[in-house]
This record gives structure tokens, sequence and C-alpha cells, in this order.
DNA sequence: AAGACGGGGCG
DNA sequence: CGCCCAGTCTT
């Protein structure tokens, strides 16, 4: 769960997981779309079915294995999480190597090489920090000790240099680099993309929702009906052809929305109906406005019904369509 | 070796 | 606004 997120970010959600599903056995016989939904608003969902994919291995192997190459074979363990489990669970005398140990790391042998390539060399070298008796013998604590020092004194910038207990023997401290590392390629420039969404809510207080397709960005997950996000604006009529259904749709508002890859400008139509024909329905599925909460509903689109039900509260005039 | 893959908090 | 976060998987 905390793989490529902040800490104070997980605990919500790691408090939610612990009641709603106890056990690995649990976990495992949960419905995907019950662990989807607890996970809604944590990003990167990949992390959501792999984990419940890990449980369901785990199961069937019988318990947690406690070899690294072992677990290295589970769905969503890599070479991080691997040396994790092995080093705080098992005792297993290995490093595992984070943002916050590639950064220590990078500054203790003032290793210049931009990321992601200096990746490997960094692995390498982190691997020979445990060699004392100490960290051998504590691995858990060793580990949680170079979080702790990159989180809290080797910290991306103005490392706190002066309370380091590794300032004597840090290269980038005595060449003055530290700050600087670790040094980074130079990001793409992220293009903008654009979108129409369509909040729809019949007589009865049901909406009108989707599920996303089972690969690609927010895999699996819920949304209200729209447009492909494309790289041009929609024009009205263009947008208003692949609207679900024939409504009075108004214009609830923009969302705007940052991807690791793209930035997204979604406007948000909104209209209300008596009830819906079947055949509008056959492509997606109904659900009371009291349960969206409840509902796997990636953040971009959260924000999009928030504007949806305010869009409906309003008295404006509509757009035909 | 590159991309794809979320979201929020902070300077 | 850009950077960063207890990275992993696919191509």
């Amino acid at each position: 769960m905390l793989q490529q997120t902040t800490v104070t970010a997980v605990i919500p959600y790691y408090q939610k997981f612990l009641d709603l599903f106890p056990t690995v056995q649990a976990l495992a016989a949960a419905p995907q779309e019950q662990v989807l939904a607890a996970w809604a608003g944590l990003g990167y969902y990949a992390r959501a079915r792999n984990l419940h994919a890990c449980a369901q291995a785990v199961v069937a192997r019988g318990g947690f294995p406690a070899q690294v190459v072992e677990l290295r074979t589970l769905p969503g363990i890599g070479a991080y999480t691997a040396a994790a489990i092995a080093a705080i669970a098992f005792g297993v005398p290995v490093v595992p190597v984070d943002g916050n140990v590639e950064r220590i790391t990078a500054r203790l042998f003032n290793e210049h090489t931009p990321l992601p390539g200096a990746r490997k060399v960094l692995a390498g070298l982190a691997q020979g920090l445990n060699a004392g008796a100490e960290a051998q013998a504590r691995p858990s604590d060793f580990a949680q000790a170079l979080f702790d020092l990159g989180a809290g004194l080797c910290v991306p910038r103005a490392p706190a240099c002066g309370q380091c207990p590794w300032q004597a023997s840090c290269a980038g401290q005595a060449a003055g680099t530290a700050a600087s590392l670790p040094r980074k390629m130079p990001k793409v420039a992220r293009p903008v993309r654009y979108g129409v969404h369509f909040f729809v809510v019949d007589a009865a207080e049901q909406v009108l929702l989707r599920r996303r397709p089972e690969t690609g960005l927010l895999a699996s997950m819920t949304e209200i009906p729209g447009t492909p996000w494309q790289t041009a604006r929609w024009s009205n009529d263009a947008a208003l052809a692949t609207a679900p259904v024939r409504a009075a749709w108004r214009r609830a508002g923009t969302v705007r929305h940052v991807f690791t890859h793209f930035s997204l400008e979604i406007t948000v139509l909104a209209a209300r109906v008596a009830r819906f024909a079947n055949a509008e329905v056959s492509q997606g599925f109904l659900l009371p406005v009291t349960r969206l909460e409840g509902a796997a509903l990636p953040s971009v689109m959260r924000k999009c019904v928030a504007l949806g039900l305010q869009g409906l509260s309003d008295s404006e005039v509509g757009l035909s369509g």
C-alpha cells in the first residue's frame, strides 16, 4: 500500500483495510469490487488488484514465504517490497531500497549518475550498508533507521547534515554536493487532454455509472459516462452526440486533474430525467446518489460527481441535447 | 531501457 | 507550478 505513496496518505486506508479484511484469507475471499472501492482515492489502482491477487496466492500456497526470492514471485512484490518484508517480518539481513535509501546512498557515495539510470548501482551499494554486526543482527531496525534518516534528516532539499550520524563518512557532504543528490533525468512536458462527462439522475435519485476497462488508466474503476480524453477540446455537438441519454444538459463546471503523464480538463454536464430506458442503462448501472460515497470512484470522478450534484441544485438555463 | 500508472502535500 | 513520495509491471 505504501508503494510510491506517502505514509500519511496511506494511514486511513490501512485502517479501513484492516477493518474490512482482518486476515489474508478475508482479503483473498473478498470480491474485487469491494477491494477497489476500499482503495478508491489512493491511486495506482494496479496495487489494489495486485494486493488482492497476492492474498489469493498466499492463501493458495498456505502462508507467506520468508525468503526474498520467493516473495519476489508474488503479484505486486518487487525488489523493494520483497526486501522490506524479508527484513522487517522475517529478520533477513537485506536492505530494502526505496526512495529514501536511494537518496542516502547517492549522497554517501557521492554518486552523480542521474536516476533512473543509477538505480542498479545504488541498490548494489546500499546492500553493503548493513555490513556491521549490529545491522546484521537487527535487519528490521536497520531498515527502519534508514527510512527515518531519509525522512527526517537526509531529506530531498536542505538536508540536516549537521545532525547526521553518518556525516563524517559521507562523500557527498565532504564534496559539498549532498543537497543536489541524487541527480535526475529531466522530465518531459505534460500534455493537456480534454473530456466531457455526463452526470444524470432519475426521479428515484439514481445516478448512471459505468465501469472502466480492465486495463489502462483507472482500470476497472467506476466513472460517470463520458467522451474519450483527447488532445483537442470537444465541440458541444460532438460531445452531446456521445451523451448516454437525451436530456436538457446544463453545464455544471470544469474539473482539472493532473495524472503522471498528462493533465486533464473535464467539462461536466448535468441533467435530470424521469426514468432511464433499459437500453440507456445497458452500458452501465444505476446507483442511488446516497451510495456514491461507497463506490469505486477515483478522485477525478469524485470531483466530477461533486460538481454534477452542485449543478443540479442550481437553476440555470440548460443546453439542449 | 522506457513508459504507464494517481493523488495529495509542500516549498 | 514542480517535486516527491516505504515502486511495479509491461513492452
